[in-house]
DNA sequence: AACGGCACGTA
DNA sequence: CGTACGTGCCGTTG
């Protein structure tokens, strides 16, 4: 059979390329943003999409040792036994190769008590007996025994692993004048460092290639080595036993059991949602590319292979007329929820799909009215990312009740970390099947989409596996928190605030000629015009044209920020250093303002979108224009504020806010006396921490005493450091040790609690909030120390920051219900965290804070007291306190 | 056009 | 060497 007809057997030493490409690729430049090294599995992968598209191998393992002990430690103890300790950088990164290969769908395989490379030569042993052309590509210098008419060895150059070198047998004869057989017979005289195998003394590569070309084996050298002359026969004579030992211990196995041959290692498609999410987790951009670019043949075809019988369980879609519908819903089982679907095209309805276990109907536009009905009733209903669909109901008048779960919060709440929330996604997750998904960057589709109503049916079976994982807690978040949520968001998104377009262009011109003059005297002050906005440009001027001493570093040079800005000012005072922050806050709050702008629509409002699966504490984010990060800590910033108002109709605006809500939920968290003493003693809280901690009477407490308090209070809640309290401070590190020390003296509650945190997270592998709802964590065990600490500082965080945002959250669903019960006008605009911003209608202002106030101080029991401020005013900066 | 990096706004 | 977010600009890459 010629080669090219012959099926391809790729067999892959992972560990050994893994660790050549650890030291191939430079470390700092493979680091994701939470501090995971990278570098080996990106030139591992790298590496194995070159050998794909090369070899294009049909058969395809990567073979892992399980640990240093092996048969050969057992025989030899200092096998291997020069390799110092593995570097901490490496250690983690293969559980993620291999979770990558995963994904890729490439078999891993280990065996207990053998090496990888015995894996290896037993499938290539086997593989070629079978008829394959067998690669092995190996780091290891001893898998050129293998090397064959049938099997190449692929093999690492000094450049690291992005070209291997070929050794067929030819490459082999040329490169060391043997067989490729005899190859550890040389080894075995020679010895291999790497392998802390010793050689006979003053035996290299020329005397061992000799003796083996005339005797063939050690075995042989040996039973004539009264016939080798010189130190060398002598030293041959003397050290045998070391020969014979090497070359027991470089013979590799063929003869391992392993639970595949060849055959099982056919290549498979590879699992495009988790090849993603892993990728997009390590910040692959390119790689990824490049796996779809090589998988999108494959890909399309197994989609083109087995497009139906993924989806044949589905029941047949019958599509039913208005008038149906009622008879249809009734056919179900009570009780049970339907999955609901609908169907969006080009901004409009274009039906909705409904399914129960057994059935699944679709409901072509116009929407009829026994199916607006039905959807607006309380019988329960799930959907997929039910808010989108609500509002797009509301654009055809109809309304959407009885939601009783949605796929994408429950997924959220299993896993809120996980930025995975597409319906096929969490279906391929969670079930384990396709959805064909029309190509979004084809005009044609090339796979029909799933009917909506099939698509509602995944949707069930979907909320089942889900329910089914969480635990009661979460579920009761779900219940009683997240879904009855959605329509508050969904009404606060369409009501939209006010915002004076007048005000925000006033200031947007202003800020403009504000900007340009500053820019203008940067200029002069440094005889040129630069991009003040460029980061680049500034580190020329600041540090190759004005000399400054260099600041902290970062990946393009030197960092620019506000604080080394500020370091700078005071090491280093120039003009250009304070005209360069003031066009900085010109510039930067320009920027709101216009995008603030762009924002308003024809109705003369803004229209966030709150995201309910957006941060992994159960806090909301907003966008579109993001609304929670409106500016309020200087003059100009409030003057933005000051362009949100009340609307036409509405009587003023009222604020309400929660004071320390997490310094409060640290309190009774933490049960410390003292702090849930501070919260009921009606004492400013950092006035009165600040008199314990520096031993002082309330009123002796200075400026300086109660801004080192507070600093250190919020920190707490962060996980600050005594560095990081001294860095912000601007004290130094021992002084910020001794606060926290004094700090903890009188709250030693605090530091209790906040350990027990880590350590029951570390136990349980999860954090819980006040109302029950878990963030899990796999880092706080992990090996990498950056990796490690930011879960630690992660988990720490997360209980006080979730029980705050469950808090809030069950203050609105109070607060909106109260509002709809008594048939008020006025409405909940905004949330900011801990704040909510309400329009008021004529005359409501009494009951309305009535209602805010009672709601808010009410979201939770604590062992102190929820305080709430209002405030009331035209815009929401007067409406502020 | 898309993306990473930087910088910075909020709680 | 402080948690949680979103956005705009720059400079590079395709």
């Amino acid at each position: 059979m010629p080669d090219s007809a012959k099926p391809t057997l790729l067999l892959i030493d992972g560990h050994s390329l893994a660790f050549r490409a650890f030291y191939a690729l430079p470390i700092e430049s493979f680091v994701t943003r939470d501090g995971q090294h990278t570098n080996a599995i990106h030139g591992f992968i790298s590496m194995l999409l070159l050998l794909l598209q090369q070899q294009r191998p049909t058969h395809l393992a990567v073979a892992f040792d399980v640990s240093r002990e092996s048969f050969r430690t057992r025989e030899y103890p200092d096998y291997k036994g020069t390799r110092g300790e593995t570097p901490p950088e490496f250690k983690g990164q293969i559980p993620l190769l291999q979770e990558a290969l995963g994904a890729l769908r490439v078999q891993v395989i280990t065996k207990d008590d053998f090496e990888a490379d015995d894996i290896l030569a037993t499938l290539a042993t086997r593989g070629a007996a079978e008829g394959y052309r067998v690669l092995v590509a190996s780091g290891d210098r001893d898998t050129l025994q293998l090397v064959t008419d049938d099997v190449t060895v692929l093999y690492p150059n000094v450049r690291g692993v992005s070209e291997l070198k070929t050794y067929d047998a030819e490459a082999v004869r040329e490169r060391y004048g043997i067989e490729p057989a005899q190859y550890p017979e040389i080894a075995a005289l020679v010895g291999e460092a790497s392998d802390n195998l010793i050689g006979i003394d003053k035996v290299g590569e020329k005397t061992a290639v000799k003796w083996i070309q005339q005797y063939g084996t050690v075995d042989n050298l040996l039973a004539h080595a009264d016939e080798i002359t010189g130190v060398v026969g002598q030293n041959l004579r003397d050290q045998a036993d070391r020969a014979l030992r090497n070359r027991r211990l470089n013979a590799l196995r063929t003869d391992v059991e392993l639970p595949y041959t060849p055959v099982d290692l056919a290549r498979q498609p590879i699992d495009a949602p988790a090849v993603r999410e892993l990728f997009d987790r390590l910040q692959f951009k390119t790689l990824l590319d490049r796996v779809f670019k090589i998988e999108g043949a494959a890909e399309d075809q197994a989609l083109l292979e087995q497009p139906t019988a993924t989806t044949s369980a589905a029941p047949e879609v019958v599509t039913l007329a208005d008038a149906d519908v009622a008879a249809w819903i009734t056919a179900r089982p009570a009780e049970a929820p339907l999955g609901v679907r609908v169907a969006i095209l080009n901004g409009r309805v274009e039906g909705v799909g409904l399914s129960g276990a057994e059935a699944s109907a679709w409901l072509p536009a116009p929407l009829g009215p026994q199916l607006a009905a039905w959807l607006a009733s309380d019988a329960p209903k799930l959907l997929h990312e039910a808010k989108r669909q609500i509002k797009q109901l509301a654009v055809e008048g109809v309304q959407l009740g009885g939601l009783s779960f949605d796929t994408a919060l429950g997924a959220w709440l299993l896993r809120p970390s996980v930025k995975v929330d597409t319906l096929s996604a969490l279906v391929y997750y969670y079930l384990g099947e396709t959805l064909p998904e029309p190509d979004p960057n084809q005009l044609l589709p090339a796979t029909d989409a799933v009917s909506p109503a099939t698509e509602a049916w995944y949707v069930t079976r979907l909320a089942d596996e889900l329910r089914g994982r969480l635990d009661a807690g979460s579920l009761s978040v779900s219940e009683t928190i997240e879904v009855p949520l959605v329509p508050v968001l969904d009404r606060m998104e369409r009501q939209g605030v006010t915002v004076s377009a007048p005000v925000l262009g006033e200031l947007n011109s202003r800020l403009g000629q504000e900007a340009a003059g500053i820019a203008a005297q940067a200029y002069a002050e440094i005889g040129r015009e630069v991009n003040l906005g460029s980061p680049k440009q500034l580190q020329e001027v600041l540090f190759d044209q004005l000399g400054m001493p260099k600041t902290r570093a970062n990946k393009t040079g030197y960092s620019t920020d506000a604080q080394s800005l500020a370091d700078l000012e005071e090491q280093n005072p120039h003009p250009f250093l304070a005209l360069l922050r003031q066009h900085r806050d010109a510039t930067k709050i320009r920027q709101i303002v216009e995008t603030l702008e762009k924002s308003i629509g024809p109705d003369g409002r803004i229209h966030t979108s709150y995201e309910q699966t957006g941060a992994a504490t159960g806090r909301l984010s907003s966008n579109d224009p993001n609304l929670q990060n409106i500016p309020i800590k200087t003059e100009v910033g409030r003057e933005v504020r000051s362009a949100f108002v009340a609307g036409d109709g509405f009587e003023t605006l009222l604020t309400a806010d929660y004071s320390q809500i997490e310094m409060r939920i640290m309190a009774h968290l933490s049960e410390d006396a003292g702090l849930i003493q501070a919260f009921q003693s009606g004492e400013d809280l950092h006035r009165y921490v600040g008199s314990r901690v520096f031993g002082v009477e309330p009123a002796d407490v200075t400026p300086e005493m109660r801004v080192k308090v507070k600093a250190m209070s919020y920190g707490l809640a962060y996980g600050l450091s005594p560095y990081g309290l001294s860095k912000q401070l601007r004290i130094e590190t021992s002084e910020a040790k001794e606060l926290m020390a004094d700090y903890f003296a009188r709250f030693g509650g605090v530091r209790d609690y906040l350990r027990g945190v880590v350590a029951q997270a570390k136990e349980d592998g999860f954090t819980t909030t006040i109302f029950g709802r878990r963030r899990p964590f796999t880092d706080l065990t992990s090996n990498n120390r950056v990796l490690r600490e930011n879960a630690e500082r992660q988990a720490l965080n997360s209980p006080i920051q979730g029980s705050a945002a469950d808090i809030i959250k069950r203050a609105m669903l109070g607060i909106d219900g109260d509002i709809r019960d008594r048939g008020l006008a006025s409405r909940m605009l905004l949330q900011v965290h801990d704040e909510l911003v309400l329009e008021v209608a004529p005359g409501e202002l009494d009951a309305l804070s009535e209602i805010v106030t009672a709601r808010m101080s009410g979201a939770a029991e604590l062992r102190v007291p929820l305080d709430v401020q209002l405030g009331t005013g035209p815009n929401w900066d007067a409406a502020a306190h």
